[in-house]
DNA sequence: AGTGGGTGTTCGGAATTCTGAACATCCATA
DNA sequence: TATGGATGTTCAGAATTCCGAACACCCACT
């Protein structure tokens, strides 16, 4: 689906235009199309609306798409371009993606394919309308629904998720979208506090400063059991706001140990939320890295030209054990100590460096120690390849074999 | 002219490897060649001199070009690659234009034209005239540019690696490349404090002595849980230096086990430098002999007369634990007690004269490696065999072969 | 009772490694 | 200069290792 996307499509073919535009249409897309090089660039500076993309041939009656892309860099930063043609070379082909091109297909090719690859560019563009709060996936946008229906009553809520995966922002959507968005957000974060009882109730503490606004608290389960029962009464007695509190995984294992805490606990539960780990949720580990990316690019002194497509892969394998507070944190680093044109997996986790005999392979092993074997041996027989191969027990030839191919070389110094 | 440039090869066909071998050595180019995928993964990442540029071909006997240069940026930042091809698709060329690679030439092409674009890409490479401060791998040069960049701030930096990698050099290396070298450079090694508490902020501490100089701040996984917040707090307070912190891999563990803990490790890991071990350096630890050889050499009463080439092989095979410390200290000894006119390996190592490499046959040896690696990858994978057989790219049933050869048996626990 | 995921075991063919034979070289030395 | 012993290289067949498919089995979960 590629609802509400704008795009420019050049192509001077009749048929391959029309047929690509009825099908774009189709999705959802609002499509522009010209069949000449001089007036798409028009069309492209001066867009009536922000283009999210421009399918482009290379031929065109006035010039080639080639020549249109290269024009339309020296005035701006143009929108991703997918270039489409009939006959396409290997350098051309490589030669616009080193410039910045988005993609390259050859026609023919399946529509399938080529409005996956499209849709696959417009996904890394921000969208319109509402954006999403905590990703694109399935999960997350389940998510977003649960916050909306939570802000439309004021119920107690209870976001639970692991570290970093955004539960005080599910906490703002909430309040955002309900009535009371004009009253105040207090946020306490009790893992941080010394004393969270004080930081509740104590005098000019949350509890005051709240009134009928949103009381957010962060880390419910390190409310001391002392503070159970001060916050239920003070939510009784006449609270006109609401509490929104989060925690993670570990309140299933404090409910189950402990009958008074569960009890308080399901005093806050009216509305649960879970946030699945972003490690679960890949897409929305791509998707956040594509809206973190630009701005932190554009920090740099010398921007970098774009992200590997690698890189977004070993995005999508991490785990991300902290969420999006471990995703920022690395892109941050990443996007400021890269150290070449594209960003690359080793910009984001540098410590694959560092990691010892992990990933070696078996073959890997047994070839370092046979060369460190061949190498002793060799050492006692003073580099004679044949004695050495005796006390091995392996034959000259193999030995001769091996020192060739673990890159042994026995010369007088 | 090509001249002083390091290029691999990576090509299976003979006449178009010796071909190309003998135009760009014609160049002046130092080139080195490899026939199979493996043997050039093995190359390009522990290299003999810093590698310029690698020229690859993409069908090789034991893979694809297109396999070594992923498997190269998962763990390293490689070279510039310049593929080639007699059987390049569009998409590939794309796909590997998109990752990264530096260019994309189909066979068959113009020599002339070829050496031209080798040219441009060799050009773009910044020649370096500052003395390497740990070696000369990619990885070390790697870790050079990132200690000068973060000398150019003042944020907080985390150094992360093993034992003898070199941690205090660099943390050194940063203040004195930084506009603050004229302050001061206080070590507190929190291994070896009683109480590193006061040993930090104790009168007369090292928070009193730094003033707006460099804390450096070593094994800070020992900096007990309680002194976390003082840390911060005084970072916060009006503090005008900077810290630099340093720690082993233990750190990624406890931060993905301790949710407090990892909010504090963000905050000083605004910039991570990770050494990779000693071990993964080979080039760095021929290096480092040959940087201490000399004048140890000289020290002695009848200098020797050099360093034998198998010496520097063994060198090149051990996996140096402990390190440059670990080099140095075994430098000295064999300097010192070397029996003949050359430095031997048994010199440098004259345990293995005792040790069970004694007699050992190369099959032994073998399998000695193998045994420890299986263990090894079973403990880490928690005693599953197909997980196990995965990591060590092996197939489940050759492992279990092997399990069962090797006498290992996975007991329940 | 059913189901799914991992383990223990077997087997045949594919892939590789190893080996001995053969031969050209090189080099110290008789 | 002849000679013996070592190295560098090729080769084809033997030996082995490796893999994937298949199947029984166990066990935790439902």
């Amino acid at each position: 689906m590629l609802r509400g996307a704008h795009i420019v499509l050049v192509e001077d073919d009749e048929i391959m235009g029309a047929s690509l535009l009825q099908r774009m249409q189709l999705e959802g897309a609002e499509v522009i199309w010209h069949k000449q090089a001089q007036r798409a660039l028009g069309a492209i500076r001066t867009p009536r609306s922000p283009i999210d993309a421009v399918i482009c041939d290379i031929r065109l009656p006035d010039g080639t798409g080639e020549e249109l892309y290269n024009t339309l860099c020296q005035t701006s930063a143009p929108p991703p371009f997918l270039f489409i043609t009939g006959h396409g070379g290997i350098d051309q082909a490589v030669r616009l993606i080193k410039a910045g091109a988005a993609d390259y297909v050859t026609k023919p090719f399946e529509i399938a394919v080529f409005l996956e690859r499209l849709a696959m560019l417009l996904s890394q563009r921000p969208k319109g309308g509402m954006p999403p709060l905590l990703g694109v996936s399935p999960a997350a946008q389940r998510v977003d629904e649960l916050a909306l229906k939570a802000a439309k009553t004021d119920r107690p809520v209870l976001i639970v998720g692991g570290p970093g995966t955004g539960k005080e922002l599910v906490a703002r959507r909430i309040h955002q979208a309900s009535d009371q968005r004009a009253a105040a957000f207090v946020t306490v974060n009790l893992a941080r506090e010394a004393d969270p009882e004080s930081a509740l109730f104590g005098s000019g503490g949350a509890w005051d400063q709240v009134g009928d606004g949103v009381l957010f608290l962060n880390a419910l389960s390190r409310l001391p059991e002392a503070a159970h029962l001060a916050l239920l009464d003070a939510m009784e007695g006449g609270f006109g706001g609401r509490i929104i509190a989060s925690c993670g995984q570990e309140m299933a294992e404090i409910i189950a140990s402990n009958d008074a805490r569960a009890d308080f606990f399901y005093r806050l539960n009216m509305v649960e939320i879970p946030i699945p780990p972003l490690g679960q949720r890949t897409e929305d580990a791509v998707w956040l890295m594509q809206q973190l990316y630009p701005e932190m690019n554009a920090a740099r002194n010398r921007p970098l030209s774009g992200v590997s497509s690698l890189c977004i892969e070993s995005v999508r394998a991490h785990d991300w054990p902290g969420g999006g507070r471990e995703l920022r944190a690395r892109l941050q680093r990443g996007v400021e100590n890269a150290s070449g044109d594209l960003l690359q997996p080793l910009d984001i986790f540098p410590e694959t460096l560092i990691q010892p005999g992990r990933g070696q392979t078996l073959a890997e092993a047994r070839d370092a120690a046979e060369k460190a074997r061949i190498i002793d041996a060799l050492a006692q027989t003073d580099g004679k390849i044949s004695k050495a191969a005796e006390m091995l027990k392996v034959s000259r030839t193999t030995l001769w074999d091996k020192m060739q191919k673990l890159g042994i070389e026995v010369k007088s110094r």
